[in-house]
DNA sequence: TCTGGGGTCCTAGGACCC
DNA sequence: TCTGGGGTCCTAGGACCC
């Protein structure tokens, strides 16, 4: 039996928890920069409050509305996610966190003492909500992606108060024919709409499908999630917790950017963050891709990418911002308003194995790496840098309407005064 | 006045080689 | 009259997820 846990609108709910006033409120929460909705709490979404639109499209609805604006606040997100994930991993022995804000419970040979998935649902539900705030989702299944299809039903199905389970065969059937064939995990809106040409329309039409025929018209990929309904799983624990293939960091720049020194800052930056990444789950990559790029919705247009070969692979800062300023010059343009750059890294590799140059030895220091990673972890990700990393306002985020960082800065622990 | 997220994986099609 | 291979690598863009 698997199951998902999830938090209901988890940005919009975050930002409820240190601030009471508002949870009767409608809420929504942009993305970086504040450029689009990407959170809706469920009062705002009864407003008919769209996802993903351009924040600026929608401001006069949610003025109309008094609807209540945050930015995104990851301190505080990645922080209430850890306190949540903690909880609700004492509920399995088995917990795989997928997301910030979902988690798969894994139950094979572990039953827990209340015998009652419905009941263990409930408890998990109301254990999160006591101790951090946060309304979950509980979704059981024989697969994962039944259990995120049960998921699905306990928050828009009426009469499941939060909690589903898919433990029969009516179960299933009931909450997949009440699925549109484009809420199913893994089908997105272009998928769906060709489904639907197809006469496929709900979860259970597509789950009715003969796996086989659904690889050749589509993919391995649907193939795999017809299975799945069916209660064969195909999504194992290893697959999902894979390392990464690529590694990217990407931003768009709070204002237009024109000053090469700020950009390639910018692009040292996101080398930083790629290194890191890489050294968390210990690989090494052999390519860099960097790119900037003005706005697509400016009239001139200007993309500009390249693929650096490292002569050996490597996972050492230094090593990346060198590659960097060798080939800065090759991405810059005059005049051009700069709005978004990035780095990734591609062909990445176990550092267990690295294939050293006899002639060229590498220039890394994972030693050395390894002691700015764990110093930085502790004291902050800004404590240890590169010179070339110097701090630059320029390019800093736009976030308007940022809440307090509650848990990570002392001076924005929430004060209570009571009068006496 | 101007404003439009970020990350990962997959695939079709082009370029090149023999 | 009409017809012409197969493999590898690269890249841009598509698709999906949250």
């Amino acid at each position: 039996m698997y199951c998902l846990v999830d938090a209901v609108a988890f940005y919009a709910s975050a930002e409820k928890v240190f601030d009471p006033a508002i949870r009767s409120k409608p809420v929504v929460v942009l993305t970086n920069n504040d450029g689009c909705i990407c959170a809706i709490c469920p009062i705002a979404r009864r407003l008919n409050i769209p996802k993903f639109q351009p924040y600026f499209k929608v401001k006069h609805l949610l003025a109309k509305h008094k609807v209540v604006i945050r930015s995104s606040n990851y301190e505080l997100y990645a922080d209430l996610s850890d306190k949540m994930m903690n909880v609700i991993s004492r509920f399995c022995d088995t917990q795989h966190v997928y997301s910030i804000d979902e988690a798969f419970l894994q139950f094979n040979g572990f039953t827990p003492l209340i015998n009652d998935w419905h009941k263990y649902g409930q408890l998990i539900r109301r254990t999160v909500w006591r101790e951090t705030k946060l309304p979950v989702g509980v979704g059981f299944g024989p697969t994962p992606t039944l259990a995120k299809a049960a998921n699905h039903a306990a928050k828009k199905l009426n009469g499941f108060n939060g909690v589903a389970v898919i433990d029969s065969e009516h179960a299933r059937q009931y909450i997949l024919a009440a699925m549109d064939v484009a809420d199913v995990w893994g089908v997105g809106k272009r998928l769906a709409k060709k489904l639907k040409l197809l006469n496929i329309n709900s979860a259970l039409d597509l789950a009715k499908q003969t796996p086989q025929r659904m690889k050749r018209l589509f993919s391995v990929v649907l193939e795999r999630t017809v299975n799945e309904l069916n209660g064969i799983v195909c999504l194992n624990w290893d697959d999902v917790r894979q390392d990464k293939r690529e590694i990217f960091s990407t931003r768009s720049f709070g204002e237009r950017l024109t000053d090469p020194v700020a950009l390639k800052t910018a692009l040292i930056n996101h080398s930083i963050i790629v290194a890191r990444k890489l050294r968390q789950q210990r690989s090494l990559t052999k390519r860099l891709l960097l790119f900037v790029a003005s706005s697509p919705h400016e009239s001139h247009y200007y993309k500009k990418s390249l693929v650096y070969e490292l002569p050996v692979s490597s996972a050492d800062s230094r090593v990346f911002a060198k590659a960097i300023s060798e080939i800065f010059t090759q991405l810059y343009q005059h005049n051009v308003r700069f709005y978004k750059c990035g780095m990734g890294a591609l062909e990445l590799s176990s550092q267990q194995f690295q294939q050293p140059d006899l002639f060229a030895p590498s220039q890394d220091n994972i030693k050395l790496m390894e002691c700015l990673d764990s110093i930085n972890k502790r004291y902050g990700y800004d404590t240890l840098t590169l010179a070339s990393q110097q701090q630059s306002q320029a390019w800093h985020m736009k976030r308007a309407f940022l809440s307090p960082q509650y848990t990570t800065r002392w001076q924005h622990l929430p004060k209570i005064s009571c009068d006496l």
